[in-house]
DNA sequence: GAGCCCGCGTAC
DNA sequence: GACGTACGCGGGCTCG
């Protein structure tokens, strides 16, 4: 038994379906008729028929090479039907959730393509082309049948011959003579369908007919085939299905594929077609004989992988290493996926099992790696690009993080990881790490080569369905410019970032480290003394039963496990006794001991004698980054102490450290989305903004404000920020919560574009139960109309500082992506090490500090047009303590 | 011993 | 209960 290979007539069939199915719509008014049709003819095709090899084939939208020879061709044909328009893209849609090849090309009717396809493989297939065009009879031979789905019957040269009285090559002779009205291939007028089939039956070809009209004895025949004879040739032209269409192609590509579930189950419940979603399921997503999983380990089977890849121009990949941290891990194996249900692993670096050499198989990935016309989907891909640019690949056409979708979908999710979306998204539970390592201390290249398979496998197959699920969500939300033109560049600018790390003076941490031990032994010492017996000061717990218990301090507040001791409560107990004030003294330095002094040191990596810290880029709800192993946005500033950390963060040699930041960035925000003008024009005037609040509040000129009026105007403008409530204000200036109301209220009264701006943003909160930056950033508030006061506020002063930090965020990403490109642009050696939420810390080459400063702040300054300018400042030092 | 929560403190 | 967004330390609890 020869493999069937069928061809379906999608141009033919949209038609047959959309006037064959009485109107059907979905409940937003689609209509969905045509679909329906063409999805159930699939579907009788698929099971009736289990063709090996399957292909549907279009129409070009384009004219074709018909209409240049003949320009009235197809001339008198209708428009496509209103109904039918909106319904081709959901038919291409459903079509690829089956996961069948489709062909299309400008230029060419799906005839042609049919007919290339048909002739060229029919020495190895048995083809079927489905169709209910007679034109397609032409086509018929041995090894190729037409096929009327809605007759359910097969044709093939017997009934060609029985039907027409002709061979099936003798078909065009009879149309170039006859014409096609549908078409408007003109034929000989007058002779029709009948006439023409005697004719070629007698004389075999319109060539030899023209060259024998002698031999025709009706005289009004023969006048119309000498007068028409030209016509009848460019007919048969035109009636002529090409068979040599240059389209790449080859049988594999036509392979029939499991569907994608997950893609289909979206698709259907928007088209509300339930019975078909209930059908769905007949491969279920956790079931393992629907998988097609694949170890490659010869290079025969590597080489023809490779050249898949590059075929499909858009693949899945996810890297297996020794370590969570990329710039410490080892890669082990790599998987990939170019069509959902199947994917290839292939080991690297296993401590057992035949595998290709390491070496070997990055040299020969790195072209198709490093090819930007190829595109890369993939799960935290800023991972892979770091562990594959530490040795010696630069991933370029990154293209989809799945990652990413999902946090911008939702960002307050706790988790974007693969297991929770496979299991929200395609119904499909995954094997976790630590089940296929066995336990912490096993890494996995102790993993064997079956299991890693699967597991990795998984991972690809997983992140190619997300992809396909993913991105029209994105394009449904309208975040898709946001994904592309920020958030996608971002991930690479900050692999780069990460990778740039940061130098620590070592030996100064160490110094500091000596110096703070001593010192934090001597309060030690004092505190036990104090306290009259020796107690771990860290605890929280222990320290509660000295102070309240023992000592009888008065309790300021409770915490929900037993006394609070924090800063607050302290500093008020001081007034009663020595010891908390000893305590507090303790608690800061140990802070900066652990935190910072020494923690730091131990993250230098050995390669590098740097930090390489990890950018998180899916964690905040507002759209900031997060800065993790170390943390470096959380770094001290404002004490001695402090100080000296931040001298510990040096440039290397015949370098100098950076450091430009945004200078009010969220007043300023403010500012641009209320439009207040007292705001805009402080910062027209470039004003001191505190300054001017003070001055508006407490209605004084600006240069009679006090120091302590300005202190009481910032932390007012800060609460204006967080949304703040009286109480909370109060708290924070340590007055009356009645002062701090009057405040407010004097506040509004002044600027009252931002009181209008608030009430604005709290409405829409209301109504559409998310938030938006500039940037169409998204967050939602489920919470925003709850009846529980407390709940609700909450919610209320998320939704008026979710927009102003989230498009301060928007704002620095834009930014961060620019100068990195301009910085390549120009050559320039200078590299972005840090980024603090308003802040960008660089390091740069002695001689470059002129022209990448003016750069970099030209480029933060003017990566959006705004109502109101940006500042920024940048200063420069041997140390990030005096870059500031 | 691993993993988690809590209280606390650092940054913007 | 009361001002937004994070990360990470040490203590101390729970679980196996």
């Amino acid at each position: 038994m020869r493999p069937k290979l069928f061809l379906i007539d999608g141009s033919s069939y949209l038609y047959r379906a959309y006037y064959a199915i009485r109107h059907l719509s979905n409940s937003k008014g689609l209509p969905t008729n045509a679909i329906y049709g063409f999805t159930q003819m699939l579907l009788k095709v698929l099971k009736d028929h289990h063709p090996d090899f399957l292909a549907v084939v279009f129409d070009s939208k384009a004219p074709t090479f018909r209409s240049e020879v003949f320009k009235e061709y197809k001339a008198n044909r209708p428009a496509m039907p209103e109904g039918l328009i909106p319904q081709i893209p959901y038919i291409k849609r459903m079509v690829e959730g089956y996961r069948i090849a489709t062909l299309e090309m400008e230029g060419y009717e799906a005839d042609d393509l049919i007919g290339t396809v048909a002739k060229a493989l029919e020495t190895e297939v048995d083809v079927v082309v489905i169709t209910g065009d007679k034109d397609m009879l032409q086509l018929v031979s041995d090894r190729i049948q037409i096929y009327d789905t809605m007759k359910e019957k097969r044709i093939g040269v017997e009934e060609v011959k029985e039907r027409y009285g002709v061979s099936p090559e003798q078909m065009v002779e009879v149309m170039g003579l006859a014409g096609d009205a549908i078409d408007n291939i003109p034929g000989v007028p007058g002779i029709g369908e009948k006439t023409a089939i005697e004719l070629i039956r007698a004389f075999g070809s319109i060539d030899n007919l023209l060259a024998h009209l002698d031999q025709i004895p009706q005289k009004k025949l023969r006048e119309k085939l000498e007068h028409y004879g030209e016509w009848a040739r460019l007919s048969r032209t035109l009636a002529t299905i090409r068979t040599d269409v240059p389209l790449a192609f080859r049988k594999e590509d036509f392979r029939r594929k499991p569907p994608d579930v997950g893609q289909l189950r979206e698709l259907f419940k928007e088209l509300e077609f339930h019975k078909l979603l209930r059908e769905l399921p007949a491969v279920h997503p956790n079931d393992l004989k629907n998988r097609h999983y694949h170890l490659i380990t010869s290079r025969e089977a590597f080489l023809s992988l490779l050249r898949d890849l590059e075929s499909s121009k858009c693949f899945a990949i996810d890297i297996e290493t020794t370590s969570p941290y990329p710039m410490w891990a080892k890669p082990v194996g790599l998987s990939l996926s170019f069509t959902p249900h199947q994917a290839f692993y292939l080991p690297l670096a296993h401590q057992q099992g035949e595998q290709l050499p390491l070496a070997w198989a990055l040299e020969t990935l790195k072209p198709l790696l490093e090819d930007e016309e190829v595109k890369k989907v993939g799960q935290n891909i800023k991972y892979d690009w770091i562990v594959l640019k530490h040795h010696g690949i630069e991933l370029k056409g990154v293209f989809f993080d799945t990652m990413i979708a999902s946090y911008l979908l939702n960002p307050t999710k706790h988790n974007h990881n693969l297991s929770e979306m496979a299991r929200e998204y395609l119904d499909r539970e995954m094997t976790h790490y630590q089940e296929v390592t066995g336990g912490k201390s096993v890494t996995f290249d102790q993993v064997d080569l079956e299991r890693a398979r699967d597991y990795s496998c998984a991972d690809a197959d997983v992140t190619l369905q997300l992809f396909n699920l993913l991105l029209p969500k994105l394009k449904g939300e309208g975040l898709e410019p946001l994904f592309v033109s920020v958030e996608m560049p971002l991930a690479v600018v900050l692999a780069k970032m990460e990778m740039n790390g940061v130098k620590i003076d070592i030996d100064l941490l160490n110094d500091f480290s000596k110096e703070i031990e001593n010192q934090l032994n001597a309060k030690m010492e004092k505190i036990h003394r104090l306290a009259g017996e020796v107690f771990n000061i860290n605890s929280s717990q222990q320290l509660g039963k000295i102070l309240f218990e023992k000592l009888k301090l008065p309790v300021i507040k409770k915490t929900k496990t037993g006394f609070s001791t924090d800063v607050e409560v302290l500093e008020k107990l001081s007034l009663h006794h020595e010891l908390p004030l000893e305590i507090l003294g303790y608690r800061n330095l140990s802070k900066l001991k652990s935190t910072y002094i020494d923690a730091l040191p131990r993250l230098i990596h050995p390669e590098t004698g740097r930090i390489h810290t990890s950018y998180n880029q899916t964690v905040t709800a507002t759209g900031r980054l997060s800065s993790s192993d170390p943390n470096l946005q959380n770094i001290p500033i404002r004490t001695e102490e402090g100080n000296r950390i931040r001298q510990a963060f040096i440039p290397e040699k015949g370098c100098l450290i950076a450091s430009a930041d945004y200078s009010q960035i969220e007043l300023r925000i403010l500012a641009h989305l209320s439009r207040d003008e007292v705001l805009m024009e402080a910062f027209h005037r470039d004003e001191d903004v505190h300054r001017r609040t003070a001055s508006e509040i407490f209605g004084v000129p600006m240069e009679q404000v006090t120091p302590s009026m300005r202190r009481e105007a910032k932390v007012i403008n800060f609460g204006i920020i967080y949304g703040m409530s009286a109480y909370g204000l109060s708290q924070q200036l340590g007055t009356e919560p009645r002062v701090a109301q009057s405040y407010i209220e004097e506040y509004f009264k002044k600027y009252t574009g931002v009181q209008a701006y608030i009430q604005k943003s709290l409405e829409e909160a209301r109504s559409k139960g998310f938030v938006t930056t500039l940037l169409n950033r998204r967050r939602y508030l489920p919470e925003i109309n709850s009846p529980t006061v407390v709940i609700r506020q909450a919610s209320e002063r998320m939704a008026i500082n979710t927009p102003l930090q989230g498009t301060a965020a928007d704002i620095i990403k834009v930014a961060m992506i620019r100068i990195q490109n301009r910085l390549e642009e120009l050559h320039l050696s200078t590299k972005m090490i840090m980024q603090v939420h308003d802040e960008l810390v660089f390091e740069v080459p002695e001689q470059e500090v002129h022209k990448a400063l003016s750069m970099i702040q030209k480029e933060m300054e003017t990566v959006m047009e705004l109502a109101i300018p940006l500042k920024v400042s940048i200063s420069v030092g041997k140390n990030w303590a005096e870059a500031h």
